[in-house]
DNA sequence: CGATATAGGATTGTCAACAATTTTTATCTC
DNA sequence: GAGATAAAAATTGTTGACAATCCTATATCG
């Protein structure tokens, strides 16, 4: 298998980059565990879009039956975290420049709403949590800890959601937050999440003074600031199986 | 279980609701096929809120396998039509108040969203194909074919989403709709899309005349009304299965 | 009579072998 | 050597049997 150059893209998945820590071999693991896991590792870029996924490895990697694999990727796909190809397996997605922009746009339309709900139930409790992500994110990023810096940036959209009380915004934005973190391993950004921990501050303290107009304002910005640096030049094309469109003639 | 009173809740699914008019033995269908009956017999409310998917029933209706079924369950499952209870079947959900609220509420944001966007894109082609779904949905009405009206309902806002062009915005408002109807399948409405359907038209006018403002505004007026006027105190909590909470205590 | 325990039947969940497809490798021709 | 052809290997998709769980009906006891 495998030119084994590995130019950095669409490699197979390696055991290690799911598993975890421990080595493969455990007891079963429920398939919202499989789940997370590799979902995480999508969204912590571990892999990149394009890796394949297949379903041997994936077995060997969590010690679990194929059926079970089975499910879990098919839940991934539904959360547009991969991609399933009739009879030729599963792949991180890759984003193309179109959904890109959509995502964005409905970012701003879910997170407007988001916000906007924030800030009429926004206590001093709630308000303390996000603060303390906050700086755990500014840490992250301070010592270099991408992941984290990452995971930490979702998590302060997504407890935004969770403090605006509305379980399906939230769902939504959980879906969107992931897919943008593809969108971003897919089309660039040197520092990605580096440049929106001030945002992140600038949403925060307006909510913080009840001023939902402002974290509106502020919210819509950050994200039209981050779709707006992306590198949409970069777009990898599925290369069209020519082989397969020219050997099936619109006749036949 | 099995009061055979049949108060109209409950019962289990017949094969003839599902497998449409031709009987159902037929060759092996797609998955997105047999997706597409359930869900069509769920948001057009063939089939009650509660109702049992036996999966036997199920492969018998379509003449597919097992497995195949399985597969369906599942992504109704991701729609949040369908409620997966381990060990115990398949059932179309019963949305709960709170949930409701939160999928209005989404709602009110999405369709802010697109409809914002329609009015920017609305060419004089869009606007007719708009028009006739409004007319086609009118003579539903008029001549009291319930189903339909409730399709063509649905049909006007996810067209308003196609022509606003944002994919995501799109899927998102296909689930949400789908549930509404649900929803509305739940907790009551004697002539549910009867009463939407002048503001139907007035949110096209508005669009038709590029008045994004008013179109947002009359939307957001469209589904308040809708949701003000469901019977929330007619809910139906599970009824808590106080074998299994008692007989389980903390310790073991 | 009501409640609890138990056995039987039905339904769901899982697994391993089989079939179908794709990808790779090897071979042959020009 | 480039390109095409065909066998071999690997991977995905499906099926059917088996195990586990739940529901119903019957029997037993207080």
């Amino acid at each position: 298998m495998g030119r084994n150059q590995d130019a950095g893209l669409a490699t197979a998945a390696s055991a290690k980059s799911l598993a975890g820590g421990r080595g493969g071999r455990g007891q079963p693991v429920a398939d919202e565990a499989i789940f997370t896991r590799v979902h995480g590792a999508i969204v912590e870029r571990r892999l990149e879009p394009g890796t394949k996924l297949g379903e041997e490895a994936l077995c060997e990697a969590f010690g679990v039956s194929r059926a079970q694999i089975r499910r879990v990727l098919l839940n991934l796909a539904h959360a547009k975290l991969v991609e399933l190809r009739p009879n030729r397996g599963a792949y991180v997605a890759q984003p193309s420049v179109r959904e890109a922009r959509h995502v964005f746009e409905a970012r701003r339309a879910v997170e407007a709403a988001v916000v906007e709900r924030a800030a009429d139930r926004m206590t001093e409790e709630m308000f303390a949590a996000l603060a303390a992500i906050l700086r755990e994110e500014h840490q992250a990023q301070e010592r270099g800890d991408r992941q984290a810096a990452i995971r930490l940036s979702g998590d302060f959209h997504l407890r935004l959601a969770e403090i605006a009380g509305n379980e399906v915004l939230s769902s939504f934005l959980q879906e969107l937050v992931s897919r943008s973190s593809l969108i971003i391993a897919t089309y660039g950004m040197a520092s990605d999440s580096e440049c929106s921990h001030d945002d992140h501050w600038t949403v925060a303290r307006a909510l913080q003074d009840g001023d939902a107009a402002a974290a509106v304002t502020h919210m819509k910005q950050h994200l039209r600031f981050i779709e707006e640096h992306l590198n949409f030049a970069a777009e990898v094309e599925p290369p069209v199986d020519l082989k397969t469109i020219l050997g099936a003639p619109a006749g036949s």
